[in-house]
DNA sequence: GTAATAGTGTCTTTTAGACAATATTTC
DNA sequence: GAAATATTGTCTAAAAGACACTATTAC
């Protein structure tokens, strides 16, 4: 915004101000479409999936992309439409029907090359939802008898736009974030074995770790009280393993 | 994007494609502005400091803001306008005088409450430039016989709009990004010594380092490469010490 | 010499990684 | 008993933090 030099601090009155609004009109430049993509990440089959859904009309019809919409954007001043993070939850539940807010969600940032939409120009703010499994079936992505669906992100898929780049942008997200604070246990069952909660992590990491190392990790987490024992014992094919539960977040 | 359900992945005809998007019009629900805001960080006065710019015009006359400016869209599929970090560059160029590609710009974010302008919907990218010192003071924001000013942003300042939220998201965002790459060179003269650059840490994270632990990791980045000796020395009050430079980067 | 700051060394604790070994259950 | 895997332990190396100490220069 450029600023003509007006300094000293002068405070200005309401009444000024309220004049100013009343006068102002939005000049008649072009404004982007702005839309809401989401990366809904579960575990499914021992890999890390993401949602998508197979786009039926052009551009790109027939390619499979994120799910996302438009920004909601209200006609005035007094009603300004809805705050992007609701767009997402919005988005996120039409697509899903998981309306709890407990769902982990966050944004990780705005894509908005010109000529990614060939229609018009389009800013695409992403955000990163992670669901648990448990969850993540009993959702319409969950079975296949609909357009939307749960893939393996480890495969290679022909997306949509510059769906690719977002894609990736959020696997760098979620490892990054792994390490610092309790993604992991958003994408995990409510209870589980070290073991479970290692292949989360290797499923996040793409990596395997080992599991005497692990578990001092796991260990240190239960000290710290991020995690809590349960009475529980999963049984497995072999000597059954203790069941633990997420306590706390080791970081709002 | 609600999407009609049609699947197999019938690969459509570019010409029926092409037809679709003559055809397109863009339809008449309301659109955000969206603008690019900049928090331009330097080290001033042993200070981290960020650019201000004091508004002239409603609404918050007076108060300090972010620079920042309009998205510049295309008015037509063809010619869709600038790229997002491209406009960041024309505005850091505009504020600062600043054209060098060089410098560090890096995205951290999109912030679109409602009603944060009261004008109109507006939805801001937000970007982080790190700008060194012997650069910034011969910037426009360097003297301050302009409109724009580097200040202290350890001191509390009234910001308009949501800017006081934003800056905090930049100063966490290059804290957490400190301890993983190279920025504190960004903001580092070409030669320095152990403890201006010790400096430069203490003034991000807002807290002392001990000078002889932090000469370890200084060394371990001799060690790897990141920093490399030079043959001069600074003269200071007492001892002399030793000038190094910055030599690549630990992460692209 | 004295003050100031550059630079060195020591000790402890934490964490990670590689990897061997033991324990307990199902079959 | 055999197979599987949960669990424990050992050794090494890297890194961080606290803190005492030495070296070299300006004045």
């Amino acid at each position: 915004m450029s600023q003509s030099i007006t300094r000293g601090g002068s405070s200005t009155s309401k009444k000024e101000e309220q004049a100013f609004l009343e006068a102002y009109r939005p000049g008649d430049y072009a404004r982007p479409s702005v839309t809401v993509d989401l990366v809904i990440f579960t575990i499914k089959d021992g890999a890390l999936a993401a949602l998508f859904v197979t786009r039926g009309e052009h551009p790109w019809k027939g390619a499979l992309a994120l799910p996302g919409g438009f920004l909601r954007v209200g006609k005035d001043r007094a009603e300004q439409g809805e705050d992007l993070v609701d767009a997402a939850r919005r988005e996120l539940s039409e697509e899903t029907g998981l309306s709890d807010a407990r769902i982990y969600l966050t944004q990780i940032g705005a894509f908005g090359k010109p000529g990614r939409d060939p229609r018009t120009r389009v800013i695409s703010v992403a955000y990163v939802a992670l669901v648990r499994p448990e969850l993540a079936q009993k959702t319409v992505g969950g079975g296949d008898a609909t357009h939307a669906q749960f893939l393996d992100v480890s495969k290679p898929h022909k997306l949509a736009f510059d769906h690719g780049e977002i894609l990736a942008a959020a696997r760098a997200f979620v490892q990054r974030e792994l390490l610092v604070s309790s993604i992991a246990f958003e994408l995990t069952p409510e209870t589980f074995t070290i073991q479970e909660l290692r292949g989360t992590y290797e499923v996040i990491l793409g990596e395997p770790l080992d599991p005497g190392n692990f578990r001092k990790r796991f260990l240190r987490m239960l000290e710290e009280g991020i995690i809590a024992e349960t009475r529980e014992m999963r049984r497995t094919p072999s000597k059954p393993a203790r069941l633990y539960r997420f306590a706390k977040r080791n970081r709002s």
